[in-house]
RNA sequence: GGGCGAGUGGCGGAACGGCAGACGCGCCGGCCUUAGGAGCCGGUGUCGCAAGACGUGCGAGUUCGAAUCUCGCCUCGCCCACCA
């Protein structure tokens, strides 16, 4: 029964995300579909994103760190190997402990609190995370192993405690790791105070152990800029340690550091810092009431002060003289704060001819000033250190290495020292040893007791996790509410059984990304912090991703365990990860960094109810390069938004299309045959592109091509080729390839195709280069590297009738005027360029 | 001061040393609509009616050919900084 109503061509319908993503969601999950098994014999392929601190929402900046990752895990899956893809929570912190101080929640409620609605905000996202290996790091179960791992850094000597200037800050009352002072100020990276040096009895690592193999980076695919970073921070000098005897009867004679063992003629007095032990019993009666004054000055002053390379050099002579080894020669000896404590020797020669600093000393306290190096020429500065160098400088004024080139004197005169017992090569470096311990109550509990008899002594294994206590005060009184915890502090030495005092400072929380990624391999262990058989299987990391603000902090440290734990022969592997990708930020819509009291965060949640999760993912992925970020708009959202609904028409062809296809109706461009071959080098051109841009991290080009790819495809509905085989290949072949960026329009899709579930489960489609590969070519006509001309022409035009045509063309007669070319250079299936004479 | 990045249309950005501006946004024009903050089609680096000329921060260089390589400047970002 047919009616002459409605003759209407049937309409898709509308592309309206709401009405499916949420069921695909649950679908997916219900199957399971992104949990990665150990016994799975595919090929195991370990890949990454940093675990988010539980801030209590999920910004888009999470969005776009998470993305990116979560394509290449997706397309590794359906390439074949077994993905594992974990998340979970980096939940210890200070700011669980200021939302207590401030609003009284305690940090465990404010922490599980925000976990559960980040990660439902994660489950929105669509990420292929396999929840089955969570961690969240202050779940005692977690944190029980950390412990264990700090007792056996601490039995190797990797852990220990000591005496040592601090930076300290004011406001969080907590000591921070050099690595967390930030910039030229020295503001705490958590809450941008300036920090203040304090001394204080500390938890250190000993990951200055570990310098010189931090900096070797062969093997491991870092960004350049991360490896500059840990380069200049480890800050390896080589140059050489000189004794330099001291009067009277050389009772104290004082080691200095030196890059420039080859000036050592030129060092005409000594510097100490005023922290130096030497200083006190070195210093003459005359001098001694000036140098404690000095020495007291020096100590009250901030570290701001005394690092600013503005301020006029001060110091005070200690009445007191040295013996330069070279040159016999007596030089007094000063104190100054331009002498650092904790660098080198904390001593150092002056050479005041060579090194800017000791210039403007020797300037100032008119201290003599002798030039030891030269240029051939002979040529000195005046007023001034020399202090850049010259491929043919020689010593000058150098006793017997006179007229020696500089490059071959540091390694002679290093030699003449150490032949005399003064002397030796040596490296120095500016990492310092990592301060573990903090001041606070929401992190993990160092695992150590203190016996008045036996000192500090291990908690032993069976006794272990040192449970953090639930029940205490968070009234602000600047110390760690454990410390007003008797039921924590009370405990017995595990030696004599008698009263002993617990640790009440808590491990930084780096120390619990430091291993993290060990315990997704096996998060349920409970024999140990992790199965080795498992981290055997899995590790190292193929692929890390995270931001470049941890590059001196997590991002070494995470090394640096990895490479403790391989000597204590916990792992079999020296480095985390072998490939590291840096996302780049988004920023506020003003250029700032997103933060909530700028007011500039964009909260996801409300895009994603307004565009589907999709579009946000994709519209993330395209505005640009995903390792340089940039500040958030939202322009272009609805372009994006756009393309995935043409996609949705296109892969539903409607009635009418599919007659106007059986027809041949519409506008042909060539013959049925060459237009489906068009379509199908299209389709098979962007297999080829989209894999290599998504292993490349470039996923604005790889969107790119599938826009292409779709404006392809509904070119070939319009022309009426939407019934045929070339069409169906191209559709199906964009939704595989789409599955990762937009996960739910392409199951719904595929679904709505008759396909079976699941697309995530296809295999990732190969390019045929046959199909790919296109037999006619544009090659551009250039004369003079100007462009002139185009030819078409097909691929197996041989070179000379190329170069017949070139020549032949109107434009390019035009630009050779009637003079014979030069040359003809030809870069076959690229471009032809005639070279004219020049005039 | 040192190290590392980066400078391309109105905007986000493309471009193995080989057609500068892919893809998208925006804008302009048109179609379809009672309507359009929907959809579709076309145009859109600058100057020029056109032919054409000029164009990748600035200046040199290498090359048949440079956004791309080299050198020197300028600007911006990040990191380090009295580190001997």
């Amino acid at each position: 029964m047919t009616t002459e109503t409605t003759p209407r061509a049937p309409r898709a319908e509308r592309f309206d995300p709401s009405s499916f993503e949420g069921k695909w969601r649950e679908r997916w999950e219900a199957d399971e579909l992104y949990v990665s098994r150990d016994d799975d014999p595919r090929p195991k392929h370990y890949i990454l994103t940093m675990y988010p601190y539980p801030s209590g929402d999920l910004h888009i900046g999470h969005w776009f760190a998470m993305t990116g990752p979560d394509i290449v895990a997706r397309m590794h899956r359906m390439q074949g190997e077994s993905v594992m893809f974990p998340m979970g929570f980096d939940g210890f912190g200070l700011p669980a402990e200021n939302a207590a101080i401030d609003r009284g929640i305690h940090p465990a409620t404010w922490t599980y609190g925000n976990i559960d609605n980040m990660r439902r905000q994660m489950r929105l996202m669509a990420a292929s995370f396999d929840w089955s290996r969570e961690v969240v790091t202050c779940d005692p179960e977690y944190y029980r192993w950390q412990q264990w791992l700090f007792l056996k850094l601490y039995e190797a000597g990797l852990a220990y405690k000591a005496m040592g200037a601090v930076d300290w800050c004011p406001k969080d009352k907590v000591v921070l790791a050099r690595e967390q002072v930030e910039g030229a100020e020295r503001r705490c990276w958590r809450c941008g105070t300036q920090v203040e040096k304090r001394d204080l009895e500390q938890w250190w690592f000993r990951i200055t152990n570990y310098s010189d193999e931090l900096l070797n980076f062969e093997g491991l695919d870092y960004p350049e800029p991360i490896k500059s970073m840990q380069t200049n921070w480890i800050g390896r000098s080589e140059g050489a340690e000189i004794d330099f005897s001291t009067e009277p009867d050389d009772v104290a004679p004082i080691r200095v550091f030196t890059t420039r063992p080859d000036t050592v003629f030129g060092a005409t007095f000594m510097v100490l810092a005023p922290e130096h032990p030497l200083v006190s019993v070195l210093t003459t009666e005359d001098r001694r009431a000036d140098v404690e004054l000095y020495v007291a000055d020096a100590r009250r002053e901030t570290e701001i002060e005394r690092m600013s390379t503005e301020r006029e050099k001060t110091g005070v002579f200690i009445g007191a003289h040295a013996i330069n080894p070279m040159t016999q020669e007596r030089i007094p000896i000063w104190i100054a704060d331009y002498v650092l404590p904790g660098y080198g020797t904390g001593a150092i020669m002056a050479v005041p001819a060579h090194d800017e600093r000791d210039y403007e000393f020797a300037t100032k306290f008119e201290l003599p000033i002798r030039y030891v190096v030269a240029p051939a020429s002979g040529e000195l500065p005046e007023g001034r250190a020399l202090v850049e160098h010259t491929a043919d400088e020689v010593l000058i004024d150098s006793g017997e290495f006179t007229g020696m080139p500089a490059a071959d004197a540091i390694g002679a005169i290093t030699k003449a020292l150490e032949e005399r017992g003064q002397g030796q090569l040596a490296v120095t470096y500016r990492q310092r040893d990592w301060v573990a311990g903090r001041q606070r109550y929401w992190g993990c509990p160092i695992p150590i007791v203190y016996c008045d008899e036996h000192g500090a002594q291990p908690v032993p294994e069976d006794q272990l996790p040192v449970v953090l206590p639930l029940d205490v005060d968070f009234a602000p009184t600047g110390v760690s509410p454990l410390q007003s915890h008797a039921g924590f502090l009370t405990a017995s030495c595990p030696t004599c059984g008698g009263p002993a005092r617990r640790e009440t400072d808590t491990m930084d929380t780096f120390v619990d990304s430091s291993w993290y990624f060990l315990r997704y391999c096996s998060p349920a262990y409970e024999d140990g912090p992790f199965d080795r058989v498992k981290v055997d299987e899995w590790m190292p990391i193929h692929l890390y991703t995270g931001g470049s603000e941890h590059a001196v902090m997590h991002l070494m440290y995470f090394r640096f365990f990895t490479k403790a734990l391989r000597d204590l022969g916990l792992v079999s592997i020296d480095e985390p990860t072998l490939k590291l990708r840096n996302q780049g930020q988004i920023l506020g819509a003003d250029h700032n960094r997103m933060s909530k009291s700028r007011g500039n965060v964009q909260a996801p949640d409300e895009l994603v109810a307004r565009y589907g999760s999709d579009t946000v993912r994709a519209f993330l992925m395209f505005v640009g390069p995903w390792d340089q970020g940039g500040p958030w708009s939202a322009t272009g959202m609805e372009g994006i938004h756009r393309w995935l609904g043409r996609v949705w028409g296109a892969a539903q062809p409607t009635d009418r299309d599919l007659q106007r296809a059986a027809a041949n109706d519409g506008e042909m461009v060539g013959t049925v045959e060459e237009m489906e071959r068009a379509l199908r080098r299209a389709t098979h051109t962007t297999i080829a592109a989209v894999g290599e841009d998504y292993d490349g991290f470039h996923f604005n080009t790889a969107i790119a091509k599938l826009m292409e790819l779709t404006n392809a495809i509904v070119r070939a509905r319009e022309a009426g080729r939407a019934g045929g085989q070339a069409y169906a290949e191209a559709v199906d072949t964009l939704l595989v390839l789409l599955a990762p960026i937009a996960p739910h329009v392409a199951e719904e899709l595929w679904e709505r195709r008759g396909h079976p579930y699941s697309v995530h489960q296809q295999p990732w489609p190969v390019a045929d280069p046959a199909l790919a590969a296109s037999d006619t070519l544009e090659l551009p006509v250039q004369v003079d590297g100007k462009l002139r001309d185009r030819l078409v022409v097909t691929v197996d035009t041989p070179a000379d009738e190329i170069e017949r045509m070139a020549l032949a063309s109107e434009h390019v007669q035009r630009y050779l005027a009637g003079r014979p070319p030069l040359r003809v250079i030809q870069i076959p299936g690229r471009l032809v360029n005639i070279v004219t004479p020049r005039e």
